[in-house]
DNA sequence: GCTTTCACCATATGAGCGTATAGTAAAATC
DNA sequence: GATTTTACTATACGCTCATATGGTGAAAGC
């Protein structure tokens, strides 16, 4: 036999050469033929690895996701001190924002992996579709915990408030990525918003 | 000469199949055979219209963009009274969410036409991109009058404000698309918010 | 009433796609 | 050292796409 190979890293080196790719010109405008190109071999050593082009998409989402997974942990741990509620939450809106080019390959791929399984009954096993519920569970949690410190109002409606961050910075990373406004203009937007959450008491009457 | 065609009718026509394939399969999974069968057609018949392709899709996202902003017109004006800034903003927030058929085909040619218009440098000519800026301007006069009137607290920041509720409509829009909520969960969110702008004063300290 | 013009179609063309097939060089096994 | 196994490639196949070509029949102009 000739050199022996890892299969799992080779799979990974597929799946990276995928999403570099990727990241540039979408994840629709990726053909076999330029992953191959991108990873420096051929194009049946892909379907040696990977049966199909659909099995190998799905290995790289899935890789994807992980790695943005990472990079999260990595966000709220990066802020030294044990973390507070709100130092949680804002490394995770911060995260659902485009700053760099990991993040924007990261958004790209998404987002066009969304709008293909829309409608593609094939992609329809989402496997990137699970983790905002996940999100929205953990803000949930870190939120209520903000709240039972005293850090926010009282009555504030937890849900809402995390439902609306969410969408909030989706939209506003979707915003960055079509370049209609800045990284920074949008977490300006966004950390006004955490500001407003994170008011325990507001404007009184005059 | 046979029978005289008013062309601008008959390209309305065919933007129409195309739309209407496009809010089922979305845009990029559209061929121009599609269309002609749509249309009930042939395929050249459609070159003899538009030249190209590319050309057929700016007329038919223009037309949308167009049929769009009168359905938001049309929402405004049905509030029947003379319309409050809160009435007009509240029109415009919930005509970003696929609530029928008609919306939800927007969202989605919408978003596909975003993600390929990321990629593609043919489509960088972005007729859909300007007007979420004129959606902003025109917020930010509705709630710059609703301050005036005090029925917002004096010291927000109206463009943190309408550029906060214009992204969270957007990431709610896409959330029901991809069915993760219904259209409800989604308008309870956003309209909580709204709420929030709206509340002159703030739970005062007890 | 011949000619021109217009709306429209059947079919061809060439490029690009994902996938299938056949084969090769190298190393481990016996 | 012959054989088997493994990583890998060149090339071919069948399909679909957007677009190009060469018409045809009907009505308006003269």
């Amino acid at each position: 036999m000739p050199k022996r190979v890892d299969h799992e890293e080779r799979r990974h080196q597929i799946a990276e050469a995928l999403l570099r790719r990727a990241g540039t010109r979408g994840l629709h405008a990726v053909a076999m033929r330029d992953v191959a190109d991108e990873a420096g071999i051929s194009v049946p050593l892909i379907q040696y690895y990977f049966k199909t082009k659909e099995q190998l998409l799905h290995f790289a989402l899935g890789y994807l996701a992980q790695r943005m997974g990472e990079r999260v942990r990595k966000r709220v741990r990066a802020d030294g001190t044990s973390p507070t509620p709100r130092t949680v939450i804002e490394a995770i809106l911060a995260e659902a924002l485009p700053t760099d080019d990991e993040s924007r390959t990261f958004h790209l791929v998404y987002t066009s992996y969304a709008t293909l399984a829309l409608t593609d009954p094939a992609l329809a096993t989402q496997p990137l579709l699970r983790d905002p519920d996940a999100m929205e569970d953990l803000l949930l949690a870190q939120l209520a915990a903000a709240r039972e410190a005293g850090q926010t109002p009282r009555d504030i409606d937890l849900r809402a408030e995390v439902v609306g961050l969410l969408a909030m910075s989706a939209g506003l990373g979707t915003s960055v990525l079509v370049g209609q406004r800045s990284v920074d203009a949008a977490w300006g937007v966004l950390s006004h918003h955490i500001d407003r959450v994170f008011t325990p008491e507001l404007t009184p009457a005059p």
